[in-house]
This record gives C-alpha cells, sequence and structure tokens, in this order.
DNA sequence: ATAGGGTTAG
C-alpha cells in the first residue's frame, strides 16, 4: 500500500525500477506515475523521470511523463521532457497543448499548435490521418478557442469518423460563443444522423445551453432523459440542472434539487449563493457562505456580485477589504465588482482609490473591468477621466455599455449637449440597440430628449417611444409628434 | 491524449 513516496523509494530504489522496465516494460513505471498524479507527489513523478531518463526514446512512457507533470502542475517540467524527445507523436503534442490552454498560456498553447500542425497535421491530412478523433478533437477545439468557428464546423462535418467527444466538443464551443440555441439544433442532429447517445457531457453543456436561451421546454426534457438514462446522479448534471432551474425556474425547484443531494461540491453550493442573491434573498446567500465546507475565490466572488446586484453597496465594499486582509485569493470576476460597487457609491475618493487599485495591481485589462471602470467614472463625477477611457476604445469593438454609460454621465452632470450629441451618433451609427437607446435616453430630461428626436427616422421614433413606457415625459413626447410631422424633423 | 457544472460591465 502507498504511503508516501519515501515508503515507494524504500521499497523500489531507482536501480530496482530500472530493472522493472526491463522485466516487465512500462507497466509499472505507469502505474507509479499514476500514483504520484493521485497523492500529488511531484517528487515521485521526478523520481519516475530519472528512472526512465535513458528511456525518454520511449515515446509512450514520456508521454505519460507529460501528462503527469502538467496534472501535477509542473508545465515547464512537462515542456523540458517534451522538448527532450526523440520523436514526438499526436499525443506528446496533445497533451502539451491542451495542458498549456487550461493554464491559459495561449501563446505556448498556439505556437505549439502550429508547429504540430507544421510537423503532424499536414502530414496527417495526406494519410487521411484526420479520422483519428483525439487529432481533430483537439483541432477543433483549437479553432473553437480562436473564434474560428467556421473552421471548426468545416472540420468536424469532413471527420470520416466521430466519436461523442466531438460532437460535445462542437457544443461547447457553441455554448461558449454564446450561441445556445445552435447548440441545442446540432446535438438534437446529432441523434437523429448518427446514432449516438448522449452522455454526462453532452447533458451538461445542453443544460448550460437550455439556461442561456431561457429554453425552457428543452431544459425540462434533459432533465427527464437525464432522469431516464441514469446520468442524473452524475454530479456536474446536478450542478448544471440547479444552474438550469436558477434561470428557468425557481428558489424552490433549485432548493429541493440541492437537498436530495447526496454528494456535493464546492460548485453546487456557489450556485446556491448565487441563486438567491439573484431570488434578491440576501441573508439566505451569505448563511450558505458561511456554511460552505470548502469556499474559493469564486464563491466569494458571487457573494461579492450579489451584493451589488441587490444595491448592498457598503457591505460589497466591506466584503472586498476582508479579501484583502485574508488574502483570499482576487481575480478579475472581484475587480469588476468592486468596481462597480463603487460606482454605485458616487463618491469621487473611493472611485480614485479603487482606480489605483485596479492599476497598481494590474490585472490585465479585459472588456468587463474597462467597461466597470468607465462607468464608475461617469458616476463619481470623473467626466474627463470616463472621455479618455472612451476615447481610448478601440472602435472596431464597440460596447454598446460604454455609450450609455458616458451619455448617462453627460445627462447627470449637467451636459446634456454633450449627452445628446452622443446619443444621436449612437443611434444613427447602430452601435446602440433600441433597448439601449432607451435605456439612455431615461437618463435624459424630456426637453433634452425632444431635440433628439428630431434626429431619428419615424420608425425608430415609434419604437422608442413604445420601449419609454411607462416614461413620464411620454405625454410630452406624443403632444411633440402630434403638433409637428416627423417627416420635417427628418 | 480529446469533451462538462459555479463568479464580472448599463
Amino acid at each position: 500500500m502507498y504511503r508516501s513516496r519515501v515508503d515507494v523509494l524504500y521499497h523500489f530504489p531507482l536501480c530496482f525500477v530500472q530493472s522493472l522496465l526491463h522485466a516487465f516494460g512500462r507497466g509499472p513505471i505507469l502505474s507509479l506515475l499514476h500514483l504520484s498524479v493521485h497523492y500529488a507527489d511531484v517528487e515521485l513523478a521526478m523520481a519516475m523521470h530519472a528512472a526512465i531518463l535513458r528511456q525518454l526514446e520511449d515515446t509512450h512512457l514520456s508521454n505519460s511523463l507529460i501528462a503527469a507533470y502538467l496534472k501535477l502542475g509542473r508545465p515547464s517540467y512537462a515542456r523540458k521532457v517534451f522538448d527532450e524527445m526523440s520523436r514526438r507523436d499526436v499525443v506528446s503534442y496533445t497533451a502539451l497543448i491542451s495542458g498549456f490552454a487550461k493554464l491559459a498560456r495561449e501563446d505556448e498553447a498556439v505556437g505549439l499548435f502550429f508547429e504540430m500542425r507544421a510537423s503532424v497535421h499536414a502530414l496527417a491530412t495526406k494519410m487521411g490521418y484526420l479520422s483519428c478523433t483525439y487529432v481533430s478533437n483537439v483541432l477543433m477545439e483549437f479553432y473553437g478557442k480562436c473564434a474560428c468557428l467556421s473552421i471548426m464546423l468545416k472540420l468536424f462535418d469532413k471527420m470520416p469518423q466521430r466519436g461523442i467527444a466531438s460532437w460535445n466538443t462542437v457544443a461547447s464551443c457553441l455554448v461558449k460563443e454564446l450561441m445556445y440555441e445552435r447548440a441545442l439544433v446540432r446535438v438534437h442532429d446529432m441523434l437523429q444522423t448518427d446514432n449516438f447517445r448522449v452522455d454526462y457531457f453532452t447533458l451538461s453543456i445542453l443544460l448550460v445551453a437550455s439556461a442561456g436561451c431561457f429554453a425552457s421546454m428543452a431544459g425540462r426534457e434533459l432533465h427527464a432523459h437525464a432522469l431516464r438514462s441514469g446520468f442524473e446522479t452524475n454530479l456536474s448534471v446536478k450542478n448544471a440542472l440547479i444552474g438550469f432551474y436558477r434561470k428557468c425556474g425557481n428558489v424552490k425547484n433549485v432548493v429541493v434539487l440541492f437537498e436530495r443531494m447526496p454528494v456535493k461540491d464546492v460548485i453546487t453550493w456557489t450556485e446556491m449563493v448565487t441563486t438567491y442573491m439573484e431570488f434578491g434573498l440576501v441573508e439566505s446567500a451569505v448563511e450558505f457562505l458561511y456554511r460552505m465546507p470548502v469556499k474559493n475565490c469564486v464563491s466569494y466572488n458571487a457573494l461579492l456580485a450579489g451584493y451589488c446586484q441587490n444595491g448592498e453597496v457598503s457591505r460589497s465594499l466591506g466584503l472586498f477589504c476582508k479579501m484583502v486582509e485574508e488574502g483570499i485569493e482576487l481575480s478579475d470576476f472581484t475587480l469588476t465588482s468592486v468596481v462597480y460597487a463603487c460606482g454605485l457609491l458616487m463618491e469621487t475618493k473611493t472611485s480614485e482609490q479603487i482606480h489605483g487599485f485596479v492599476l497598481k495591481f494590474g490585472f490585465g485589462s479585459n472588456d468587463c473591468i474597462e467597461t466597470a471602470l468607465l462607468y464608475m467614472c461617469t458616476r463619481c463625477g470623473r467626466m474627463a477621466d470616463a472621455e479618455k477611457m472612451f476615447h481610448r476604445w478601440p472602435s472596431d469593438q464597440n460596447n454598446s455599455i460604454i455609450w450609455t454609460s458616458i451619455i448617462c454621465g453627460y445627462a447627470r452632470h449637467g451636459q446634456p449637449d454633450k449627452a445628446i450629441s452622443l446619443f444621436c451618433l449612437g443611434q444613427a451609427e447602430g452601435t446602440m440597440t433600441l433597448d439601449e437607446v432607451a435605456s439612455a435616453a431615461r437618463s435624459l430630461r424630456g426637453r433634452d430628449l425632444l431635440c433628439a428626436c428630431k434626429e431619428m427616422t419615424k420608425m425608430r421614433c415609434e419604437h422608442l417611444l413604445e420601449l419609454l413606457n411607462p416614461f413620464p415625459w411620454k405625454r410630452d413626447y406624443k403632444d411633440y409628434l402630434n403638433g409637428i410631422p416627423l417627416s420635417d424633423a427628418l
């Protein structure tokens, strides 16, 4: 019975491991590598590494070593083994690429990917090797992650043989791109064309897709399917079900599911915090967070975001301070929420303080943080800063949220002229949807809004009117429309 | 070796 690395090395010194290799082949080494992963024992993996150093031309053994190092959180060791291999195969590339991808080391993963394409994929294509589902699945995942969805789907359609993982990969890429209905339709096709049966991966992905597009019937059918097939007992499926009923059901559905779960993990508990927050039951959410047997930074982020959604500004700032003091891991999610909370607070000093914190911490800027920062500036009277961020924003990734924020900011801080001109520009360029135009319009005073209407087409104007219901100035607006023929205003 | 569930911006 394995208790520790010392035990193993005591019973099996290196020279013995090497003779094992000669006598019994790879089997014992592979088992020991498995044990090293299971017991999170890096040094055992390194001992195996030492034992098979001379066998590094054995591709199979080296691949297992790469996989072990990656699972043990030692990507640089994995890379070293890879670099020293004399013959790499698809498995070597696959292991390392997916390992780097999981660690968000995209540059290295993509670099390897192109290297693989040069050395393996071209050859594989010529030899018709794409029938290897592993190769195609990894290629598909990469095209999916590079937002090259059409290439991914083309590859999928060309695959002579598909495994259930191929279908799951396509569905999950579509879900990640927010194309929920397409994911549901694709898998529906799968059931009709290929004779595949969905597994617990498929069910989890599709439940997320159903929740994402509020496909309440589809989700319930998936639930029934899970019960019939027995996959309902799978933890991922149960957690995905909770997520579905959180979005398409009610608190009671979720609580019943939760209470009947024999095994729960940190994701289950975090789902409960999110559920209570989304239904406005702040105290229950807090209670659940403190009852959680294991929490991580995502759990705290869920609480923090929930405070913001429920207008509990001081509690969210308090929680953030506690997280910093207690050394709880912060992420871009954390910062986005706390910046947003400062926007709600509308205090210039606090906003500058948190702004400095974000810059100093140097969390890679992303759209969400930048948007939250801009929103915060517009709410805290820092319009000059907001303008700078607004103009710096790349024009090819137009974000309607920042348009709405800055228009509302101008309106709030006594600059209706600027608000109106941006408002007109935004709706003319089609940057903002009508819903968004309406939301920005609510921040404008009635008289200012009337000026803006002159710049709009009749259809837009009427649609806006519908959206503004029950906008307080609607009557004035109607009068205005009655008084002046719209054709004059166009 | 490939696929899965929880947290962010108006």
